[in-house]
DNA sequence: CGATTCACG
DNA sequence: ACGTACGTGAATCGG
């Protein structure tokens, strides 16, 4: 039997904020109200065993104000900010969960609710209506029940009411109860009621005389009272009031129940977003009522030669194809092919089938222009030498693109975000199983590999859409597809590493971290953990009982800005300081980095395409974008980074890149003139700020204005750039006002990016990178001048970011087709490192600056420095 | 596994 | 009043 349950949203929102702790996720959204719901409708769901659910709202306009709402819906004006963003969410998270919701403009939720329980009712549904309003009673009847939860000593219980259960517990029936709220009134919906009259006098006269008509019918013979006096002054006000409290039951709605079927409620996209708002508990359901639709396809296992030689023809007949290469301890074993909606191949390298064969005639179904899609293309080109102009489609990045916040792109987030479909993920089927050529054949790991390629294949065409909708396929075409063949190649070449050097250099950090370590302990009077942040605080503010430099959260900071601000209070400060500094380096860049060291002599890290939400490159296995260089010690570390034989190291960065793009985006006459005549941007800006002539400007000021320069490529914020200066906020304020009163033009642009970043809901960089910026509508405070940071911030770093790649990918174009034997092996972001053939040196040297020069024509030039030296170290 | 700290741009 | 600069990754501690 169908069981239709019927939800008042509002008011179920509205309850489930008030009743639960004030909760919000780590970027300050509030998710309480949010939360709070779900777990109501959850429970109602299988208390009710409902099979369709509607959710009603009222309409509110998008634009409506506070002061407009409190016109409209009385005293509800009250609604706070952390309820009002959450409205919006509950609906996000209902469609998620491919839940009905009905909301229409005139109608309010009551009435919706009351008009759909009469004709579910009439369809032959079981009914049942779950609000937080009492109002909603008037609907029971001896079939029709109300659920309303109570919060009670910290419990929710739901109260049900047949007909019947409302007469016992008001001692009128529910349409008498009508009447009941038109005499007594309702503060909260705005119904005036009968002067004096409450619940009692209300149901008192209503058992007297059974209803407001009979009530006035009898009013002549009723003995002489106040009450008698309000009821006759107030005879319209009462009908009026009854009006008002009538839920209507014949609203015009165009709605098909049975559409509200409950169906896949805990689908991939609920998934990520209960992820994405920290619904842990919630996350469980994922497992026990997973009634979702697993996406099913066969996969076929491909072994004779014959069956082989048909499925290739078939590829080179289709347009695109899903492809896919299972590796083993380095090796491909083996590849899975798709090019159905329903099914994938699996080809194991047997027998007469090699690895070769199949590479081969992969790269000539390529070559001839069928499309093939990867998941991640990058780790297939250790064994597909494909070259760029090659016709493939990568998936990862595709989505990446599309939305750059989330945390990955595997196939299960494809498949949900873009083909609507339930996925198990990589780590549900591959888990811990080491991959090799026993392992592959088992279920989980062939469906491992399908997924690998069909969602690939059934993705494409949708995702190539999106991107194109979003102005962002030429970006995907021509920077970002490319940029995957550098980022290979680099992985490739890897850096060479003099070993014994750095485990030397390792040696004496220890002798001196040793030494460090048994002068903290005897200035401290025990022996204790420094690495300990609680150990030392307590060390620090409590046996020595320095002054704690305020700055906690779980205990003392014992950060650097707080132990320097001490240094002069007691010795033992400069020596964590220098511990802090020695063991650093030891750890992370000598003991971290030596197991990356293969045996080429070089370490081959890993640059990430997919991580950052601006569009820059990330580095990890080991990070190769963070080797020390601003202190003299750390930067020794780079004299281990060396050229092979016979090379030299060439190192280029741009020049404040960042600030020349924000002198395009702002189109600043200042800024750009300034940068046209080649001065010093920072000098410049000191001597504006701090209204001195140039040759006035000190290196304080100097160094003071380049803060300025930097805080306001962050998105500037007095008290950022107070802190970083160490300046009073009020101070910091005078510095930015007189910044825009200088660089006006900057002033326009990021106001005006920020207000349009708030109308799109997000940001982009001139090349059409993306980056969504749902803080900037949050009602927290920091949540949206956080946002409002990210929105001036992001095409800028952004951009830059672009700018790179661009130059990245041609400089590899120009290195290939001069079939030089220079490479390119490092990217830190403005910085690009070459480790080139000395005899190449100055050709390289020349390509290399002209590239990043012309990778983009903004309205003011770019500058590249290089440099070159037979270490890293040497070639900054 | 989150928080803290610190390395880079 | 709110309490922060933008973007990363690795090591470490301690629950």
């Amino acid at each position: 039997m169908n069981k239709l349950l019927l939800v008042d949203g509002n008011s179920i929102l509205n309850r489930a904020f008030y009743g639960l702790p004030d909760l919000t996720t780590k970027d300050g959204r509030h998710t309480n109200a949010v939360l709070g719901f779900l777990n109501i409708i959850l429970r109602v769901i299988e208390e009710e065993k409902a099979t369709h659910l509607c959710v009603a709202f009222d309409v509110k306009h998008p634009t409506f104000r506070h002061e407009m709402y409190s016109e409209y819906k009385g005293n509800r004006k009250g609604m706070p900010d952390e309820l009002r963003e959450q409205v919006p969410l509950i609906k996000q998270v209902l469609n998620s969960m491919n839940i009905t919701i009905i909301e229409r403009p005139g109608y309010e939720a009551d009435d919706i609710l009351g008009t759909l329980s009469r004709i579910g009712e009439g369809q032959g549904y079981v009914v049942t209506l779950l609000s937080g309003d009492r109002d909603l009673l008037q609907l029971a009847t001896d079939k029709i029940k109300v659920k309303l939860p109570k919060t009670k000593a910290g419990k929710t219980i739901i109260e049900e009411y047949f007909a019947s259960n409302v007469e016992e517990t008001y001692g009128v029936d529910p349409i008498t109860f009508i009447d009941m709220k038109g005499l007594m009134g309702d503060t909260s919906d705005n119904i005036p009621g009968v002067p004096k009259i409450g619940e009692k006098t209300a149901a008192k006269l209503l058992a007297d005389y059974g209803s407001l008509d009979g009530i006035y019918q009898n009013i002549d013979s009723m003995k002489a009272s106040k009450m008698k006096d309000n009821l006759v002054e107030f005879k319209d006000l009462a009908y009026l009031s009854r009006t008002l409290a009538t839920i209507k039951l014949d609203c015009e709605l165009d709605v098909d129940i049975n559409k509200a079927q409950l169906n896949n409620m805990f689908n991939q996209d609920s998934f990520d977003l209960f992820a994405e708002l920290e619904f842990k508990s919630l996350l469980k359901r994922f497992e026990d009522d997973m009634l979702v639709k697993e996406f099913d396809f066969t996969t076929e296992v491909i072994e004779d030669f014959d069956s082989y030689q048909q499925l290739i023809t078939r590829i080179n007949k289709n347009k695109h194809f899903g492809f896919s290469l299972a590796e083993a301890d380095g090796e491909a074993i083996g590849a899975t092919i798709c090019i159905d909606d329903d099914k994938t191949y699996y080809i194991p390298f047997i027998n007469f089938i090699t690895k070769e064969m199949v590479v081969s005639d992969t790269i000539k179904a390529i070559r001839s222009n069928v499309v093939c899609c990867f998941m991640d293309i990058k780790s297939h080109l250790k064994f597909l030498p494909l070259k760029e102009e090659d016709s493939v489609f990568d998936c990862s990045i595709a989505a990446y693109l599309l939305n750059p916040l989330k945390s990955s792109y595997g196939y299960e987030n494809i498949a949900g975000d873009y083909l609507g479909i339930t996925v198990n993920s990589a780590k549900d089927l591959v888990g811990k199983t080491d991959i090799n050529m026993f392992t592959v054949n088992e279920p989980n790991i062939l469906k491992h590999f399908g997924l690998m390629t069909i969602i690939p294949y059934m993705a494409m065409e949708k995702l190539i859409d999106e991107l194109k909708s979003k102005n962002m396929y030429q970006l995907y075409k021509n920077i970002e597809l490319p940029c995957v063949y550098s980022l290979y190649d680099m992985e490739k070449y890897g850096i060479k590493v003099n070993k014994d050097e750095l485990i030397a250099f390792g040696k004496k950090l220890e002798d001196g971290i040793n030494k460090l370590v048994s002068q903290i302990y005897d200035m401290a009077g025990k022996e204790f953990n420094i690495n300990s942040t609680k150990q030392l605080g307590e060390v620090l503010f409590e046996d020595l009982g320095l002054k704690s430099g305020k700055k906690t959260k779980t205990g003392y900071s014992t950060s650097v800005e707080v132990l320097e601000k001490l240094s002069n209070q007691h010795p033992i400060i400069p020596l964590i300081l220098e511990y802090r500094t020695l063991t650093k380096l030891n750890s992370t860049y000598v003991v971290g980095m030596l197991p990356y060291i293969r045996e080429d002599g070089r370490i081959h890290g890993k640059f990430n395409h997919t991580v950052t939400a601006t569009g820059r490159i990330s580095s990890t296995d080991p990070n190769l974008q963070n080797i020390p260089t601003r202190t003299q010690l750390g930067r020794e570390i780079r004299k281990v980074f060396v050229p092979e034989e016979g090379y030299v190291f060439l190192d280029a960065d741009y020049s404040q890149i960042e600030l020349r793009v924000l002198a395009h985006f702002s189109d600043d006459e200042t800024l750009i003139n300034a940068y046209n005549k080649d001065s010093d941007i920072h000098s410049i800006t000191a001597s504006e700020v701090f209204d001195v002539p140039m040759d006035q400007v000190d290196s304080l000021m100097r160094r003071r204005a380049k803060a300025v320069n930097f805080g306001i490529v962050y998105g500037i914020s007095s008290f950022g750039l107070g802190q970083d200066l160490d300046i009073s906020r009020k101070e910091a304020e005078g510095y930015i006002t007189k910044y825009f009163e200088t660089y006006k033009g900057v002033k326009t642009y990021l106001d005006n990016t920020v207000t349009a970043a708030k109308e799109k809901g997000y940001v982009e960089t001139i090349f059409n990178r993306r980056r969504p910026v749902p803080e900037l509508s949050s009602s927290n405070f920091m949540t949206r001048s956080f946002g409002e940071r990210v929105a001036m911030n992001s095409p800028i770093q952004g951009t830059a970011a672009d700018i790179i790649k661009i130059a990245m990918i041609n400089v590899n174009k120009k290195l290939k087709a001069l079939d030089l034997k220079s490479r390119l092996i490092l990217q830190v972001h403005d910085e690009l490192i070459i480790e080139t053939a000395i005899d190449e040196k100055e050709q390289v040297k020349e390509l290399l600056v002209q590239e990043m020069m012309e990778a983009a024509k903004l309205k003011v030039k770019l500058v590249v420095d290089v440099n070159e030296g037979s270490s890293w170290y040497d070639a900054k």
